[in-house]
DNA sequence: AATGAATGAGCGTTCATTCAT
DNA sequence: GATGAATGAACGCTCATTCAT
C-alpha cells in the first residue's frame, strides 16, 4: 500500500505538471487528485523539489530500461536505428512523460546533479554508442558532449512533433524521414542514408 | 525616462528569470532590482504573464533582425549557413537570451499564442528557406514542420552547448562542427558536406 | 495611518501573546484581530521572529522611558527607591506588558542579541546606578551582573505578584515590603531598611 | 525496557525543549532523538501537554529530593543557607534543568494546577520554613507569597546567571555573595549578614 | 508494549495585483 | 507616469495525533 502511494503521487504529479506547470500544480492539490493526504506527499518525498526530482529521474529510467542493450556485433547504424525506435515507440505511448521532460529539462528548479544523473546513470549508454560509433568509423568525429546534446535535442523534437501531431507519427515515411535526419545529423561521409 | 524604465524592467526580468526561475522571481523584486517601484511595472505590462510574453517576442525579434535576408540568388546551404552563423554569433552575445528561450520554450506559461507569433511572426523566413531550399532539391523532403523543429532544436541545443562550454566555442573546428550536423541532418543526398 | 497599523499589530500581538502563548497566537489571527491584512504585518514585520523580538524590545524601551533620569546629588538608596516605584507604578498600569515579559525573557525564541539590547541599550542606566552606588559604598561589592540578575529578578517578581494579587497592589505596606525586600538584596551594611 | 524508554523520551525532550523551544522540539523528533517510534511516545504521555508537565513536575520533584530536610532544632538562616547551597549544587550539575525551569515556569503551555502542585506538593516546605522563620522573628513579617516569590526568583536568577558564567560559579565569593543577596533580602533586621 | 505510515488542520510566509497619492 | 503600502488568496510545509499491525 504505501509503495502504492508513493506511486500514486507521482502519476498524479505527472499529469498536473504537464497540464499546469511546476507551480500551477500545488501540492495540495497533487495529494488531493493522488486521494492521499497532503502530509503523505511530504512522507515520501521530502519537499516539491524532491518530488520533481524523483519524477524526472523515474521517467529517464523508465526509457534506458526500455532501449534494448549494446551490442559490438551489430553495425552503429543499425543498433542507433534501433534505440531511435524503441525510444520513439515509447515516447508516443507515454506522451505525458515526454512533455514533462520537454518542459522541464532545462528549468532551473532541476539541480545540475539531478540532470546529471540523469545523462550519466541512466544514459550513459548513449555516450558509449557514440565512441563506439567514432572509432569505427560510422559516426562523425564531432566532440561527444555536441554529439550528445544533438542526439538527445533531435530526438526529444522529433517525439514532441508526434505527440502534438498524432496523424503524423502513424505514418511511416515521416517515422523515417526523422530517424534519416538524426542518423544523417551524426554519421560519417559514407554511412549516410541515400 | 519612460521607454527607459520599460527597458530596465525587461533586462532585469531576463536575469532574474534565467537565474531563479518565472516563479522564482517575484514581480516586486524585479521592480526593485530594476530601481522602478513596483506598482511602475504593473504600468508597463498588465500583468507577469505579459511582461514573460514580450520579453519572450523581444528576444525572438532581436535575433531575427540579427540574421541575413534571403537572397533567391544564392545556394541554400550557404544561406543557411551564413544564418547559421549570425544567429550563433548573436547567441554567445546574448547567452542570457539563450537560457531564457531554452528554459521557457516548453513552459505551460507561454500561451500556444505567443509561441505560434514567435515561429511565424518573426521567424518566418525560416519556413520560406526551407521550402526553397526543398523545391531546388537541395534540403531533404521531409514535412516543413519536422524540418522545423530540427531546426530549432539543433541551433538551441548547439547554443546551449557552446555557453556552456565557452572554451570549446573559440574553437573553429567545434564551431564547423556544430554547423554540419545541422546541414546534413537537412539537406538531400548530393549537397551534404564531406 | 501606516504607522498606525504597525501600532495596532503591536498592541494586539501583545494581548494574545499573553493569552494564547507565542505560538498559539497565529500571524493571521493577530492580523485579523488587529483589523489588518496578513500581508500587512508581514510588510511591518519581516517575520513573526521580528514582530516578537520589536514587541519586546518595545516595552523594555516603554519602561526605560517612564524611569526618573539617575542624578549624583542623591542618595542611592533614594534614587533605587524612587526607580523601583516609577516602575512598579508603569507596571500595575501595564500588566499584559509584565506577563509578556515575565513569560518570554527567557524564551528561546528570543535572540541573545535582543536580550542584550534590552539589557545595555534601554536599561543601561541600571549598571550605572549600581556602579555609582558600590562606589559610594551604598550598595554590597558583589559582582555588576549578578546585581542586575537579582535587581531585575525581584522587580519582574514582585510585579507579576501583585498583577496576580491586585488586592494586595493596593495595600501600601506590602508595597513597601517588596521595595524593602528589593532594597536590603542589595544595601551594603549600615545602608539597609530597619 | 517500558520504563526505560519512558526515561530516555524525557530525556531527549528536555535537552530538545532547551535547545529548540517548547514548539521548536517536534514529539516525532523527540521520538526519533530518543531512540523510539513516534506512537511509542504517545503510549507513555497522553499528549504533548502532558509530556512536557511530567518533565516540569519531575524536575521539581528531583530538585526538592536533593534538599536537606527542615529541622526544627537549627536556626533559620542555617538552615536558609544549607538549603541554597544544597539547591545550588544541583542546579550547576543539571544546567539544562534549570534552563528548562527559568524558560517555561511562566509558559501558557503550563497549566495553573501543573504550578500548583509543583509549588506546595513538591516545595511546600519552602514554605514551612519561611512561616518557622517569620515566627521565630528571624524573617522579616511580609506576606508569604511575596517571600515565596522573591525565594523563588532570587534562586532561579542566580542558577541561570552561575550557569551562563561558568567561571564566575567556581569562585567561593561570588557563591557567597549570591547567597547573601538571597538571605538579606528576606531576614529580619538584626539577623542579617554583616 | 511498540511501531511508523498516514492524516489534515493549521501554520508562517509569499506575491501578483490594486489604488490613493 | 510613478509610487509603495496594503491586500488576502494561495502556497509549501509541519506536526500532534491515530491506528492497523
Amino acid at each position: 500500500m504505501s509503495a502504492s502511494k508513493r506511486q500514486q503521487i507521482l502519476d498524479t504529479a505527472l499529469v498536473l505538471f504537464v497540464q499546469q506547470g511546476l507551480e500551477g500544480a500545488a501540492t495540495a492539490k497533487i495529494a488531493r487528485e493522488a486521494g492521499v493526504a497532503t502530509g503523505t506527499l511530504f512522507h515520501h518525498f521530502s519537499n516539491k523539489q524532491a518530488l520533481i526530482a524523483a519524477l524526472y529521474l523515474e521517467i529517464k529510467q523508465e526509457l534506458a530500461d526500455r532501449l534494448p542493450a549494446l551490442r559490438a556485433d551489430q553495425p552503429t547504424r543499425e543498433m542507433a536505428c534501433r534505440m531511435w525506435q524503441a525510444a520513439m515507440a515509447w515516447a508516443l505511448d507515454h506522451p505525458d512523460k515526454i512533455r514533462f521532460l520537454l518542459a522541464y529539462y532545462q528549468s532551473p528548479v532541476l539541480t545540475p546533479a539531478t540532470r546529471r544523473t540523469a545523462k550519466f546513470d541512466t544514459l550513459g549508454f548513449v555516450l558509449e554508442l557514440i565512441k563506439m560509433g567514432q572509432a569505427r568509423g560510422e559516426l562523425a568525429p564531432y566532440p561527444h558532449e555536441l554529439m550528445m546534446e544533438a542526439c538527445h535535442s533531435l530526438f526529444m523534437a522529433s517525439a514532441g512533433y508526434f505527440i502534438d501531431h498524432p496523424e503524423q507519427a502513424a505514418d511511416p515515411r515521416q517515422q523515417e524521414g526523422a530517424m534519416a535526419i538524426f542518423w544523417n545529423a551524426l554519421a560519417a561521409p559514407g554511412h549516410r542514408l541515400p
